[in-house]
DNA sequence: TTGCCTGCTGAACGTTCATTCAGTAACTTG
DNA sequence: CAAGTTACTGAATGAACGTTCAGCAGGCAA
């Protein structure tokens, strides 16, 4: 996705903002600093952007686009999800590491804008919470999930438990001690949730 | 927990901070709201807390007291959770249900600490993920739960889940129609999530 | 009374920031 | 080539902020 120098001063900015952002939020980050890690002047992010809140807004579409794309080939191609090998859970934190390099700051700026309280973030989660309804509705009508009495809850349940892992990653690799969303993490992490969706956690009278 | 009158200046600038900063952030909330919002002079928020910073330690400590207060007494009473009634979730949020008032600001607060990357909050993670430790220990001991090959994981997965409520509040209510914190929020959540942590999710080969 | 704390005020200081702007270079269009 | 538009710079502006400080009022000890 950043290919550095061949991309235009104004994409430039907005990646180097992205990054930024990510790390020490909007708040905390000056226009001066973004100027000065994309290598131009002040000026030159204003005149682009018109505004701090323009490289914000447009910084916010450019990640929504990125969300777009993945959920595209997910609600695209059904058998892609779900369904598959022995260690797939169905989740996001999974599509995530196809899409994804190690070191992006995507997920980072997903989870601000999550929690951050603005309507980007409220929009972003809505349309996450549509993409969970449609895919356990057909994890459900494929055999593989049971039946819910309160599918609008159930689907929530299941988005909100995978979404734990991004918001509180840096957290649960602190305590665990290893990061749930690398590659090797992420099977360790199945090999102990799998079961859990499969059996129940409950002991007493599991059916 | 708020006396408005009966509090000295120092206390009342404190929470009222406590709000602000759960409300929007520390950083967008500045020394003069405030003193406003204390009916004081911007001056003596620095008198008593000799800086923002040391502000924000002070509101930080206020809140992990509070933590603690609620943790003592789940582990001072293994009773109390878990093993007992019919709605019975064994979360962190029922605890906070009982404990803090609708309208307190602590959990905004929690939810801005976790995810700040301060100190204060790898702490309070720390702390919290050791409680979930010692809990699920006691229900697998208790028979209440089934063993995990891999109890820290386990029991990561089970806080997490649990914390995700927490984080993602207002956009759960936004997508659900009812706040999964209330008092019935929290019954129909939990009418949904119980089967699913008894039965398991998926359909197949459940034990 | 005198002296000395503590709580408290409000003006002032210096810094930092987003934003504006006049001007330069480079590219495009006629 | 000329003219206009776009990309870009760097200095200047003005507002907002955290912090400092001189001073006032009241309680308390000697």
């Amino acid at each position: 996705m950043f290919s550095e120098d061949d991309l235009t001063a104004r994409a430039v900015i907005r990646d180097r903002a992205l990054g930024l952002f990510a790390e020490r939020g909007p708040d905390a980050v000056t226009i001066r600093e973004i100027a000065a890690a994309a290598d131009v002047s002040p000026g030159l992010v204003l005149h682009h952007y018109g505004s701090k809140q323009g490289l914000r807004d447009a910084v916010d579409a450019h990640v929504a686009g990125l969300f777009d794309q993945m959920s595209a080939t997910v609600t695209d191609d059904p058998a892609q999800l779900g369904d598959g090998g022995p260690q797939t859970v169905g989740s996001f934190a999974e599509l995530m590491l196809a899409f994804i390099p190690a070191d992006s700051p995507v997920p980072a700026y997903l989870r601000r804008l999550l929690l951050s309280g603005e309507d980007a973030g409220r929009e972003l989660f809505r349309r996450w919470f549509a993409l969970s309804e449609v895919m356990t509705d057909r994890l459900v009508a494929a055999g593989i999930l049971r039946a819910s009495a309160d599918p609008a809850v159930r689907a929530a349940f299941l988005m909100v438990n995978d979404l734990a892992l991004l918001l509180l990653r840096d957290h649960l690799a602190d305590v665990l001690g290893f990061d749930p969303l690398s590659a090797r993490g992420i099977r360790r992490w199945a090999a102990d949730v799998v079961p859990a969706y499969a059996e129940g956690v409950f002991r007493g009278e599991a059916r």
